[in-house]
DNA sequence: CGCTTCTTTCAGAAATTTGTGAAGTTAAGG
DNA sequence: CCTTAACTTCACAAATTTCTGAAAGAAGCG
């Protein structure tokens, strides 16, 4: 206990709001360790917590806080750090890497765009099949496009709205 | 190759294309069935299938299709019509629902963006994790603006690029 | 008005996913 | 070099999801 930084917050608040956030992600398709340990990372007042907190606040064993960060590092949503002269290991939510995150889906985009580009030589592109795919695969690379640039708009937003994090 | 319009493609390559599509989209989070018909849809001459040659092309039950085309429908990824004079029901994928359907992810941003302030309110926003949500927050609110404005982009752009369709 | 054709619903079998306890592994600290 | 703390892996039990066959439900057509 004892957070340094402010009053000691109602803790079931906290709770709540862990819960009903990390529903909506499980409803996006996030499976529901990962969805939870994230939001409780997101609702820590550092933004770092070690396993055995995420154990505790989450109620689950050594086992599925281990396989829920795994998941998230592997989406690049939280990081892995490793306390300096110690065995334990702290996950950190970093605002960037959140929003990159997000952006991430990038690759999942790449492999739709291949297996269109596939199907548009397969299906022959001189046919209304092999047109309609064209028209999506030229879609989601127009998207992938106006995503990094939207990026960078959101950098520089986010500047002047809450100063450099 | 290059069978005219109309003339039976290889209907092996084609069935290639639409299983290995729609294993993107699974991992991408879609129902496996939602996934093949669409897949299938999308492969198809004219965009338009019945429940019958679904069933057929994918070696699915009618209960599978009944199943998956209610799925697509409800994320408005198809839509459904009644062949007039006759009981059969076909099923569409237009150019322009397809796209509508990724910015309907709104409707998933939305509930996000609730539950986030309600966090906001609960763990303070004067606290270090009321001010995490809140730029996340405001990370959504952001998007969901540019978004809009991509589409209206992507349209023109994609008229210039297409014709209108 | 009933027959026929197509679609949906329902209960259940099968497969998959999920989370746990327990053993295994790694590395700090004496 | 041995002890001990912390995380990971593994096998399995439980819960959930998915697809099917069968039966019920609409709707055109004679």
């Amino acid at each position: 206990m004892a957070e340094p930084t402010g009053a000691a917050r109602d803790p079931e608040a906290v709770s709540r709001f862990v819960e009903h956030f990390a529903a909506q992600l499980v409803e996006a398709g996030l499976p529901r360790m990962p969805a939870r340990v994230f939001a409780a990372l997101l609702a820590s007042d550092t933004g770092v917590l070690t396993s055995a907190e995420l154990g505790e606040r989450l109620r689950i064993s050594p086992a599925a806080v281990s396989g829920a960060v795994r998941y998230l590092a592997q989406q690049h949503m939280v990081s892995r750090e490793r306390e300096p002269g110690s065995r334990r290991e702290r996950y950190r939510v970093h605002g960037d890497q959140w929003y990159e995150a997000l952006t991430n889906r990038e690759a999942v985009i790449r492999r739709w765009e291949d297996a269109l580009r596939e199907g548009v030589v397969s299906l022959g592109s001189d046919t209304p099949a092999g047109r309609r795919l064209a028209e999506t695969l030229a879609f989601f690379e127009f998207v992938e496009k106006e995503v990094e640039a939207m990026m960078d708009r959101w950098r520089a937003h986010r500047e002047e709205r809450f100063g450099r994090g």
